[in-house]
DNA sequence: CTGGAATCTGGAGCGCGCTCCAGGTCAAGC
DNA sequence: GCTTGACCTGGAGCGCGCTCCAGATTCCAG
């Protein structure tokens, strides 16, 4: 079994990327020159569409795309970039950390705030509970 | 001990938003109209303080300025909102716990890619390791 | 009284990350 | 062959959440 070509259309749905976003990355060079068959249209090989999931992850993330453009770059400058390329993850990834612990301190301020309200809630004459 | 004052560069500093984003706030109705000293100037008290810490928390979790305005609205309309306050902040709980689930799970791919990066790195001759 | 800092208002501008559009080409079933 | 839908390109537009600006006013230390 060789290399699979997706359609465009099929790429949307592996990748869950809009066919707009996805030729907006290739634009932007996020996505190396995507394939093209005879007539012009692009065919995403599996290649792509691992690269693909690798930029959901990190769009997913949080991380900007000017940082994933960089990673890009060093991607497609070859094995030598191998250290930089897991610096940059490592920091993106305590970014990611910091980011869920800010998340949960600032839950856990909501959920205060919600245990208030039904404590208060709790309290009330009954025509003002009822819907 | 009666109610404090703020000014406006004391409270940027105490809740943490800019003063272009606290009057930003108190235009599209998400603040009540700040008391004002004689010469027009704005004094926030220790209520706008309060509201404000539950924006920092609100808007924090990612709530979209449209909601926390729909909340802000609910609050101005009195205690006989409670119970949708409630059911308002218990939605957008959810929302953050999902959103957290998610972050865990691609932070895990991530963290992946990076331990298959140290793997690659440490099988590299040395020359390529080397700053 | 004065100079400089803080604040005021209304409105324009911006950075990000897409998303949409027009006007055309290509592919595939009937 | 024709129709219908998928796809193409280049460029404009947009939604969000601020952020900045100009020009005027107020406050306060010296």
């Amino acid at each position: 079994m060789t290399t699979e070509n997706y359609s465009p259309a099929q790429t949307v749905e592996i990748s869950g990327f809009s066919l707009d976003t996805l030729r907006y990355y290739e634009r932007i060079g996020l996505i190396e020159p995507v394939r093209r068959a005879a007539g012009g249209h692009r065919r995403y090989t599996d290649d792509d569409i691992g690269w693909l999931d690798m930029l959901r992850c990190l769009r997913g993330t949080g991380m900007p795309i000017a940082q994933m453009q960089t990673f890009a770059e060093l991607v497609r400058d070859g094995d030598t970039t191998v250290a930089e390329r897991l610096a940059l993850l490592e920091e993106h990834d305590a970014n990611v950390e910091a980011e869920m612990a800010r998340l949960i301190d600032l839950r856990r301020k909501v959920q205060e705030k919600i245990a208030y309200y039904r404590g208060a809630l709790a309290q009330m004459p009954v025509e003002c509970v009822r819907d």
